[in-house]
DNA sequence: ATTTATTTGAAATGAACGTTTCAAAGATAT
DNA sequence: ATATCTTTGAAACGTTCATTTCAAATAAAT
């Protein structure tokens, strides 16, 4: 179906634009926001300065596709624990054991690159902000609803509402995150992970 | 009493050191190591560049010497809040409901200056480093013993050993003041203090 | 008052920053 | 092959960066 008004079809986009948004958070999560110069980039995507300028506009604008792409890889690896689940409490213990495999395979772990975004721009940046609060309310609404149904599993206790006990662990989530940056003892965040969920049986 | 090889006296410095550390630590708080400019710093000291320079080294030796300061007036509020608590667990409690008042007095929370840190550096300048592992240590040890003196007094149960439970609540601490970002509502925070401490009671 | 040693202010340093420019290269449809 | 429109590469843009320089101001001891 040709359209009249357009006559010619111009060059396409060469590369792999996931890719090269993959190679990009790399470096993004590595440094933070400011710490990455946009000849990090440059040296990382392989891309030169236009092409990153034509494709993705500004360096701010390139970080949020990051931080998306980010996000969404850490969503699909969550359905994937939750398939391995027994029962919607076991899938809440499972996703922090995610988090620990993540901390410790890295060597130097920088933590959860939401978390850092969080800790460096909140509040700072309208975009990020707003992305920053989306974020928390899917992450809510999504801990809300498995410990809801861990409630009526009767896997999890109800001494407190699925809403608090979902406030709790995303909290926790991030505390957990933060620690496991300079732990790296594989016993002790064990440790930390039964100390967090034990409220919840 | 006169050296006699200490000639003359200088001219002294005329400006309240601690008073400058505690403008610069302003600035680093609110916008992190990176985004602050010596410029920033230049204009929240009213020092000259070259007399900030003359005084603290390097841009890196100053914010270090704020991290101190910061750290500082931690521990010194952290006694005052000790000295109000009527038992071990109670000032554990006292504790995360102090930044909690920190927290909601900040109209824009940007969460723990040393935590930031961490997300933003940690791992990657040595100094800073082991600046974060003393500090992880001396708060891991402060915790360690009053959860010991907690557990004595029958005010925390045993399930766990005063090093497992000082572990879980250093973690807790930095997810408590990581969520206190973008979580402003008093009663939602008051939730995640009273499920964090529900598990040692 | 003079000497001594330091702080101070203003300007300058060179490097790095994010972003723009623009001619050349290239891919598609005619 | 030609026309069309985008991507690409290299260079340059003006700004801002952390840091240095150095003469002038200053305070204490002689």
């Amino acid at each position: 179906m040709k359209r009249s008004f357009q006559i010619n079809m111009p060059k396409v986009e060469t590369f792999d634009r996931d890719f090269v948004v993959s190679q990009a958070t790399e470096v993004f999560h590595d440094k933070g926001y400011n710490a990455t110069s946009m000849q990090d980039l440059v040296d990382a995507t392989g891309l030169n300065r236009s092409s990153i300028y034509n494709s993705f506009g500004c360096k701010l604008s390139l970080f949020i596709d990051c931080l998306e792409a980010y996000q969404n890889k850490y969503q699909k690896k969550t359905s994937n624990v939750l398939l391995d689940a027994k029962n919607p409490a076991n899938a809440i213990e499972l996703l922090f054991h995610m988090y620990k495999s993540d901390m410790l395979n890295d060597k130097n772990d920088r933590g959860c690159m939401i978390t850092n975004c969080k800790s460096e721009m909140a509040n700072h940046d309208k975009k990020i902000t707003s992305f920053l609060n989306l974020n928390q309310k899917n992450t809510l609404e999504f801990l809300e609803d498995l410990v809801e149904r861990g409630q009526q599993e009767k896997h999890i206790n109800t001494n407190k509402s699925a809403k608090e006990y979902a406030m709790y662990l995303f909290s926790s989530l991030q505390g957990f995150r933060m620690t496991g940056i300079l732990v790296q003892n594989e016993k002790q965040l064990d440790g930390i992970i039964k100390t967090i969920l034990q409220t919840l049986i």
